[in-house]
DNA sequence: CATGAATGAGAATTCATTCAT
DNA sequence: GATGAATGAATTCTCATTCAT
C-alpha cells in the first residue's frame, strides 16, 4: 500500500491509512459528534498523539473522507455519459449499467457513502451536485429527443438522486438488493412509468 | 393541545411551548449536537433550570419533536387512500392530490421536517414507515390492475419517498417549487415514464 | 463588595471577585503558562465549570488583570502634574511626592504590578507608555526652565520608568525600602547628579 | 568553542551550533514556552532527536543560554574598574566608556540580552548581581570622594542598572539610539543631575 | 551522526444537568 | 413557576521526549 517506494514513510502511511478506515467506520456509524477520537486510536492500536501526527484535528481527518466521497463520486457520475447517436434501447441499457456502477460505487464504499450523504453538513451539497451532473445528461438526451420535453429536467435529476440515495440506503446497504437489480428496477419505471397502459397519457397533461 | 395535566395552561404552558418550538428551530438548523440548551432558554428568555421544569432532558424534547412528526406524518399518509373503482385519469389526479398534501404538510412544517427527516437517528426508520404505507397504497392499485406488475413495489415506494424527500429539501425548502408543481411533476414522470415514445416499452424487459 | 444592590449577584460577584484575586496572585507568581487553572480554582475552592462561568479563558481573566493594572496606572500618572509657577525646592518636593505616590501604588498592588511589568507581554507597551507619560510633565518643566535643556527628555524618562521598576522589583517588593525612602533617593540623585561638588546640595533636604 | 569532548568538531560542532543559536532567537522572541523545540529543529533542518543529541532537554539549553549570557556579562562588568587617581572630567569619561561597552555588548548579542534580562526566571537575580557589581565600583568612588556621600549607593547601582536595562530595550533595540549617545547621555544626567542651576555643567562636556 | 514513528502526561474548555432558595 | 450559582464528566489537543533502526 505504501505509496512512495522511499524509505520512509512505510510505516507512517501504514498508519494513517489504519485511523482513516477506521475513522471512516466510526463516523459512519455513529456520526460525527458521537465518534471520539479515543475510541479510533484505541481500535487502531495507537496512542492519540500519533493520531494528530497524521490529522491536524477531528474536523480535518472528517473532512478529508467527505472529500474523498465527494470528488470519487463527482469522477464517477463525470464518466457516465451517453453515447450519442444510439437507439433508444440502447439508451435504456446505457442508463442502467451507470447506474449500477453508481450503486457498485456505494455499495463498495458504504462508509464513505454514509458519511457524505448522510453525515456530512454537505450531505446536501453533494447530492445537489450530483443531481446536476445527472442533469446535464438528461438534458443531453432531450436534445436528441430520447426524453418527453415536458418534464423539469431539474426535478427529474433531483428525483432520481433522490431514488438512487434512498434505495442505497434501505435495499442497497441492508443486503435486500443487488446493484444490478437496483439499477434495472429503477431504470424500469423511471423510464417507463408506472402505469400500466400507455394510451392514456393524453389524458394526462 | 394541553397535554400537561395542569388545569392553569395558563403561563406554564406558554413557557413548554414556547421552548418547544425554539427547540425545533435549532434543531432544525443546526442539528441534534450542536443545539445549545444554554441557546434555547436565551432565546426563550428563560432560566435552564425552567428548561428541566418541562423537559426531562435535552434527549427528551428532541425525541418529542421527533414523535410530533412522526405521528403526524403517519397520520397523513394514512388518511391518504385510494378510492377504489375510479378510472385511470383520476387515478392520476388522486396521486397528485396526496402528494400535494404532503408536500404542503412538509412545508407547512419545516423544522419539524428536517428534524424527523434529516436530523434524527430515527429518519430512516421514518422514511422506512412512510414507504411501507405508500407501498401498501401501491400495492392496492396493482390489485386494482393500475399499475404495472412487473415493478417490485417495495422498490416503487421507496422511490418515491426517495423523490420527495430530495425535492422537499432541495426545491421547496429553497423556495424554488410550490407544492401543486412538485406533485403534478412528480405524477408526470411517476406514472407514464420519461421516455418519449411507448412502443418500445416491449424491448426493454 | 456587592457591586449592584439587586438581589442578584451577590454571591456570583463574590466568586468571580475570588477568583480573580487567586488569580493575580499565581500570575505574579509563576508567570502565565505556569499559571494552571486547575490551580485556580483549587485555590478558590470551586470547580473548573465555575471559572468559566466568570471568564472566558485563561488569556481573558489575564488580560483582565493587565487591563486592571494599566488603565489604574494610567490614571495615576496622569493626574501627577506639576503645578506651574513654583519654585525649585517646590519642584524637587512636588517630584518627590509624585514618585512617592506611584511607588505606594505599586507597593499596595503587587501582584498587578508584576504582571503589568513583568509578565504580560504588553510590558514594555506598558513601560512606554508610562515614560512617555512622564516625558510630557516633564517636557513641561523644561519649557518653565526647571531642568536642564541638554537633556533628552525622552530618554529621561524611559530612565526615571527604569529606575523605578528596578527599584519597585528589588527594594520595595523585597521589603529593602518604603516608598517615602524610594522616592527621596530617587529624588536626590535624579535631581542634582550624584556627583560631589555642589553647593546646591544644601538647596535640597 | 568546542565544549563537547568530540575531536572531530566537524558537523556535530555545527549542528549543535546552529541549534544553539537557533534557539536564541526563538527563546528571545517568543519566550521559553511559546517556543518550541518542533520550531527549533524544523528551522535547523534537524530532527527532533537530534536536538537532544546535543541537549538534555529544552530547559538544559535555555539554561545555557542564560548562563552564557550570565558570564559574559559578569565578565564584561568585572573589568569595568575605574581607575584611581583621576580627576572629575576624567572620572565622566570613563564611565561613559564603561556604558558604552555594556550598551554595545547589549547590542551585540540581543537575543542572549533579551533571554537573560527578560525571558529567565533569573532575570531579577542576573541584574541584582550586575548591580552589586556596579554598586562596588561606586563605592570605590565615593571612598575616593568623587561621588556625593549621602546617597545610597546600592540605590544608585540599582538605578543605573534599571536605566540601562530600559534604555537598551527601548531605544537601543528599536535602533533609536545608538550606544555611544546613550551612554554620553546617561552620563549626562546621572552625574549631574537634571537640575538647570549648575554653572558646572559647563564641567562636563 | 541521524531519524521516522510513537507516546505519557497533562491542560483548557464545554455542556447537560442539579441544588438551594 | 422560577432562577442564580455551581458542577461531574468528558473530550480535544499539545508538546517534550524516547525507542528502534
Amino acid at each position: 500500500m505504501a505509496k512512495k517506494g522511499r524509505r520512509r514513510g512505510s510505516d507512517g502511511e501504514q498508519s494513517r491509512a489504519l485511523l482513516l478506515s477506521i475513522a471512516a467506520e466510526e463516523f459512519a456509524v455513529y456520526g460525527y459528534h458521537e465518534t471520539k477520537i479515543s475510541n479510533i486510536v484505541k481500535k487502531a492500536g495507537v496512542s492519540q498523539p500519533t493520531f494528530y501526527l497524521y490529522f491536524k484535528s477531528k474536523e480535518a481527518i472528517f473532512q478529508e473522507l467527505v472529500d474523498l466521497f465527494r470528488s470519487d463520486l463527482r469522477e464517477l457520475t463525470n464518466q457516465i455519459r451517453l453515447e450519442p447517436d444510439i437507439d433508444e434501447a440502447a439508451v435504456a441499457a446505457q442508463i442502467e449499467e451507470s447506474l449500477k456502477q453508481i450503486f457498485r460505487f456505494f455499495d463498495e464504499n458504504q462508509n464513505l457513502t454514509r458519511i457524505g450523504f448522510y453525515v456530512s453538513v454537505e450531505s446536501i451539497e453533494i447530492k445537489t451536485l450530483m443531481a446536476a451532473q445527472i442533469e446535464e445528461n438528461l438534458v443531453f438526451e432531450v436534445e436528441e429527443g430520447y426524453f418527453r420535453q415536458d418534464i423539469d429536467m431539474k426535478i427529474a435529476a433531483e428525483s432520481l438522486v433522490g431514488v438512487i440515495e434512498r434505495l442505497t440506503f434501505h435495499q442497497l446497504f441492508e443486503g435486500l438488493k443487488r446493484p444490478e437489480e437496483l439499477s434495472r428496477e429503477v431504470v424500469g419505471f423511471f423510464l417507463y412509468g408506472m402505469l400500466n397502459s400507455r394510451q392514456l397519457t393524453a389524458s394526462y397533461s
